[in-house]
DNA sequence: CCCGTGATTTAT
DNA sequence: TAAATCACGGGG
């Protein structure tokens, strides 16, 4: 069953939280690559001084954040890796949440096949570049609505967010130059889970 | 450590 | 029009 709606219009922080444990699917020439959400940052939109909308700017590439919860938002980073986001909130308010590893359940062998170099399965998805290849995220994924695609959606495996002890709260990757912003605890991994893309401090 | 890669944004 | 920037990953 489809997360719904009404799980993608709340606040990032609530989302990115309630994302870990569910299941991410992309329907590729009929074949299904799913895998279990371990790793995702929140972007907060207009006082967030890492996020694309930072003062809502909206620009071309920002303007499919501003649409409803559940919306994919997909762009291209240093020219190579394709990130996955999930816009959440209502229309008008530029959030989003970046999934950042999954650990890979169907499609290995699809999976493997576009990602050569990695060395086993736990390197395929550990990273948002690497799950952008590992799905095959392309840009024409931007702004497909999560409720209404027949290839891309979320699974809802469990009713409830995961327990806050098992979740671990941290700064966010590859944002330095964010100012405050950067050492917020706005990236969200299961606790002690080895397929991430970077271990998270000791606490 | 260092660098490829190209769309997007910002500066002239 | 040109330059700088960048939610990264792979190889030394």
């Amino acid at each position: 069953m489809r997360c719904p709606r009404t799980f993608y219009r709340r606040d990032p922080v609530t989302v990115a939280r309630h994302l870990l444990g569910q299941r991410l699917v992309h329907v590729v020439d009929g074949q299904r690559r799913a895998g279990i959400i371990l790793e995702t940052e929140a972007y907060l939109g207009h006082d967030d001084q890492a996020a694309h909308t930072y003062q809502s700017r909206r620009t071309a590439r920002t303007q499919t954040v501003f649409k409803d919860g559940g919306t994919a938002y997909v762009y291209l980073n240093y020219g190579i890796h394709h990130m996955l986001n999930i816009v959440v909130d209502r229309v008008d308010q530029p959030q989003a949440v970046l999934l950042r590893a999954v650990e890979p359940t169907e499609g290995l062998d699809a999976m493997r096949a576009d990602r050569p170099k990695a060395k086993n399965n736990r390197g395929l998805c550990s990273g948002p570049g690497k799950l952008g290849a590992a799905f095959a995220i392309q840009r024409h994924h931007d702004g497909a609505d999560l409720m209404e695609s027949p290839t891309l959606f979320i699974e809802q495996t469990q009713p409830k967010a995961l327990e806050p002890a098992k979740i671990v709260a941290c700064p966010r990757i590859g944002v330095d130059y964010a100012g405050p912003w950067a050492a917020k605890p706005l990236r969200f991994v299961i606790r002690g889970h080895p397929g991430v893309s970077v271990k998270p401090p000791a606490p």
